[in-house]
DNA sequence: TCCCTTCTAGAACGAACGCTCTATCCAGTG
DNA sequence: CACTGGATAGAGCGTTCGTTCTAGAAGGGA
């Protein structure tokens, strides 16, 4: 352990991560918040109790490679928490609709200010920052691909687990997005059970409209 | 016609509006592609071709006053589409579908630079401009409500009308939101399939599963 | 004619921005 | 001990931010 022996205080809310982990987490979280051009370079370096020094050090890239790192970060979050998620239902459908309650649990833990790490970076960039835009495309490409793996282990057709998986996330991400917008929890739950009846819709053997 | 006389050139890409109108629609414009804090007042003033005081005196409330008049400029150029191309099909579940694809043009025509006028305004502000919050919060219901009274209509029933409403509203927002990153319309000819397929099951006389 | 309101015009302010730069600290190596 | 290189520290750069302020220009009513 390199860096572990030069913490200073060691306490914080920050626990023993290093350096450059606390800045990545901090900018991810702020980024989530408020986007990228609301984020300041130093008021990610204050609250992640490093120095702008340090940032640079870091990310000699700036506050896009930052930004990116920051993106990342998030997908792979947000990627252990699905996976756990898809795995822990026998029934795929249930496990879609425990999808739409965890993220309606965070929003609601957070005052419905935490939303899709992703999205609010992303979306403020549209564009201008090539790097930022195909970060967070694979986001979604993985996302996609975790809940396109569990349908068809469900025994689903791959054509229709393709589709499905896109419209899942789509869904997913716009009802997280409605219900943080209006504060209040009934887009996810709605997405939810319509999820639901789609992907059952499609399990073999079920009746085909 | 007070200030139509005062138009200078009257030529420009803006026509013949007025210098209000010219602000809110230049400002709608730029924080869609831009986001809130990614968009600057003096930015818009240039492309709107008005100057920093038109600015401050059409709206005294500055920045935020200006950003609920776009986000609620955003929501009527919205809705009126919205509106045409739902009552521009027989049946509901291709009024949504061909929702998909007006969406899918428009990122398309706008090499997947302009989105949701709502989304990237609100996004970056979540709860720190409560009145841009709750604009976007009434564009949503608002969009919502259109769907809800064409699927009754369309003779659904008044509970699943409304769940409808809200998945339709979420689905075509997250959809475009994963088309945009991903400069891909598949996430929204996925959704608009999805979404028909599910307004399907809810018609009147319809095999419930 | 003069005044008043409405709207246009842009200089100027303090603050914050992203970023560069030099200086310092410390463990490891010889 | 001196030296090295990763990491920390923050003053300071030029620019842009949102906002304020004063001045002027264009009709309408007296």
């Amino acid at each position: 352990m390199k860096t572990s022996a030069r913490q200073r205080g060691a306490a914080g809310p920050h626990g023993a991560l290093g350096t450059r982990d606390r800045i990545v987490r901090t900018a991810s979280r702020l980024m989530q918040r408020q986007g990228y051009d609301g984020t300041g370079i130093k008021q990610i370096s204050q609250e992640a109790e490093a120095t702008l020094g340090s940032v640079y050090h870091f990310f000699p890239g700036g506050k896009q490679e930052l930004a990116v790192a920051a993106i990342r970060h998030g997908e792979k979050e947000f990627a252990d928490e699905l996976r756990e998620i898809l795995d822990g239902e026998d029934d795929p459908a249930e496990a879609v609709v425990a999808c739409t309650r965890r993220l309606a649990e965070g929003l609601r833990a957070s005052d419905w200010v935490d939303g899709c790490p992703v999205t609010a970076t992303a979306l403020g960039t549209a564009g201008r920052v090539p790097d930022v835009q195909r970060a967070a495309a694979e986001a979604f490409a993985h996302w996609r691909r975790l809940v396109f793996e569990r349908l068809r282990r469900a025994g689903l057709a791959e054509d229709d687990a393709h589709d499905l998986a896109h419209t899942v996330i789509s869904t997913l991400e716009g009802a997280e997005l409605a219900a943080q917008v209006s504060q209040d929890d009934r887009p996810l739950r709605a997405a939810g059970r319509h999820l639901a009846r789609l992907i059952d819709l499609h399990r073999p053997g079920a009746a085909r409209s």
